[in-house]
DNA sequence: ATAGAGCTTCCCGTGACTGGAGGGTCAAGG
DNA sequence: CCTTGACCCTCCAGTCACGGGAAGCTCTAT
């Protein structure tokens, strides 16, 4: 199976696929024509790449998940390790997010949006104090 | 000011604030010796800078916010827009974030992590189906 | 005079691709 | 047989927002 239809089938792109084989997570085999040739095995581990990839693992992630997926010698402790430390790295990127989003939030909220230059928004972004909601500090 | 403690006074690492001149968000003057001296405008807008940051504004952004920053002409509908906008993309990637942390953690419950080789994690990187919670899909 | 700290510029590396140039290969149609 | 167009190949450069480090100049204190 040529790369195209690789790619169709894993939903991986071309170019993606070739990186993949550039850093040596795939070896697919090549035709006499020097095209690669991807097996049964290759497309197990495109997709395998593919749904990894898009739980946000690293590529050396990847590469370490994928090791352990051909080891049949492999412990269940050894795959839980690597998602548990990338499921913490999730976790604290979603908590930074939401204080990102939080803080963008009351900005925005606190900003009317009309024709004139006062902007709570700037204002925050150059230092004023955070500014209480409602009340102007008693 | 030398740019140590000008890096001092915003929190920024100096080579961050050289990268802002290099890309031309701020134009400090040069002493005799070739060394930056930084103003108290300077100052202000690395501050400015640090936290639009902070809050995941990107380098395009943060030129465009500085540019009102300094426009007595702007109206606060022109910041609101670039500050929405990013509020936008910050909400589409806590979605995404969330979306993983939900699956990954699915996986991450089912697994034992013991020293035997079966795993609902590699099982479900690999294409199994989802799998059902508790009951086997009666 | 010298040591050490601080400043300068310049270049390379990061992660995970993506785009594009330049060129070989293949299948179909004329 | 030749051409056209769709594939495929490799290699290079760019992305984003810096950080590391080399080579060299300047300042301060001893």
């Amino acid at each position: 199976m040529n790369i195209a239809r690789a790619a169709a089938c894993t939903g991986l792109p071309p170019k993606t696929i070739r990186y993949y084989e550039g850093i040596g997570l795939i070896r697919p085999r090549r035709s006499a024509n020097g095209y690669r040739d991807f097996g049964d095995a290759d497309l197990h581990k495109l997709a395998f790449l593919a749904r990894a990839r898009s739980l946000g693992f690293t590529i050396e992630d990847c590469r370490a998940l994928l090791a352990l997926y051909e080891d049949r010698h492999r412990t269940s402790a050894d795959v839980k390790r690597v998602a548990e430390e990338h499921l913490a790295r999730v976790d604290r990127k979603l908590a930074e997010l939401e204080s990102m989003r939080q803080a963008l939030g009351r900005l925005v909220e606190r900003c009317r949006g009309d024709e004139r230059p006062e902007c709570p928004i700037i204002d925050g972004l150059a230092g004023g104090p955070p500014a209480p909601a409602r009340e102007p500090a008693a």
